[in-house]
DNA sequence: CTTTAACCCTGGAGGC
DNA sequence: TGCCTCCAGGGTTAAA
């Protein structure tokens, strides 16, 4: 599933492909994504330029023209590659977009968690849009410290697993990166996040920021570049994690069994020796 | 207000 | 081999 590292790859392969481009096509095959792709699409954007292409949480950002913007997420199974505009369409490919000089992006999403909206310019300001308003900080730009993270969780009872998954503090940490700070941090996934230590949330900062940019910066490595890459469809970062989907195996800190658990229907992956409740 | 659970959807795994 | 059931997951909203 696409975290944040996979989708700030996307991102920096959208600029390469198609930043400052014209839209001179826009086919849309399948409409009913998490929500319908909204009925203005393509006629809105159709030979407007892509002049900005951001990121906010998981959400792609694609500026066209003066027009608006297009919220642009890929759900779990949600991905989008560069092609030829003549391409053959694969199951479950919905729509792409194609630019002067023969650019084309090809958005491809089998469970359709995914959600194309659109967001015009007398909207507004695109970072009020409802689905964007609320979101934390970015990790990655600097701001996430041991403060921010001890003013986010202040009197919340709440596990602090599920209060980094809920991405109002910060954004971006999902499932897997959720395991893997706190297993970083040594931090027990149940604790209630009021209840976080000052040592604690310094450690816990540390560990979201280093989590994500070595996912980044393997992802990059290995993949040089999402978009484009060449690899089978659906072929995700290759994650060394440390305790996610590691049930029974060896911690690689300590040697204990990794415990898998469920919080709030969501699997949650840990060490029950180097994470305690107790510090 | 906080917290929980259901929902959207498909592919893959496991049981028989 | 094939059919059936179950489950995973992010983000959102309805219900408790």
């Amino acid at each position: 599933m696409p975290e944040l590292p996979e989708v700030e790859t996307t991102r920096r392969g959208i600029e390469t492909t198609a930043l400052n481009r014209r839209l001179v096509a826009m086919p849309v095959r399948e409409r009913r994504l998490r929500w319908p792709i909204p009925d203005c699409l393509p006629d809105c954007i159709l030979s407007q330029t892509l002049l900005a292409c951001q990121r906010r949480g998981k959400y792609i950002l694609m500026q066209f023209g003066d027009q608006g913007t297009l919220l642009v997420h890929l759900g779990m199974s949600g991905s989008i590659r560069s092609c030829s505009p003549e391409t053959f369409w694969r199951p479950h490919d919905h729509l792409q977009w194609e630019f002067d000089g023969g650019q084309c992006l090809r958005y491809h999403d089998p469970r359709r968690f995914g959600s194309i909206l659109w967001h015009p310019r007398q909207a507004g300001p695109v970072l009020e849009h409802p689905r964007l308003a609320a979101l934390g900080i970015e990790p990655l730009e600097g701001g996430l410290s041991a403060e921010h993270l001890l003013k986010g969780t202040r009197g919340k009872a709440q596990s602090i697993k599920q209060v980094l998954l809920a991405g109002q503090i910060v954004v971006g940490v999902g499932n897997i990166y959720a395991s893997e700070s706190l297993f970083r941090a040594r931090i027990h996934p149940e604790l209630p996040a009021g209840r976080l230590t000052r040592a604690q949330a310094q450690r816990l900062a540390r560990a979201i920021i280093d989590t994500l940019n070595d996912a980044l910066s393997s992802g990059g490595s290995t993949l040089r570049d999402y978009v484009n890459a060449t690899g089978e469809p659906g072929s995700y970062f290759d994650l060394h994690a440390a305790v996610y989907e590691r049930e029974g195996q060896p911690c690689r800190q300590c040697g204990s069994g990794i415990r898998r658990m469920v919080q709030g229907q969501r699997a949650t992956y840990f060490c029950p020796r180097c994470q305690r409740l107790r510090r």
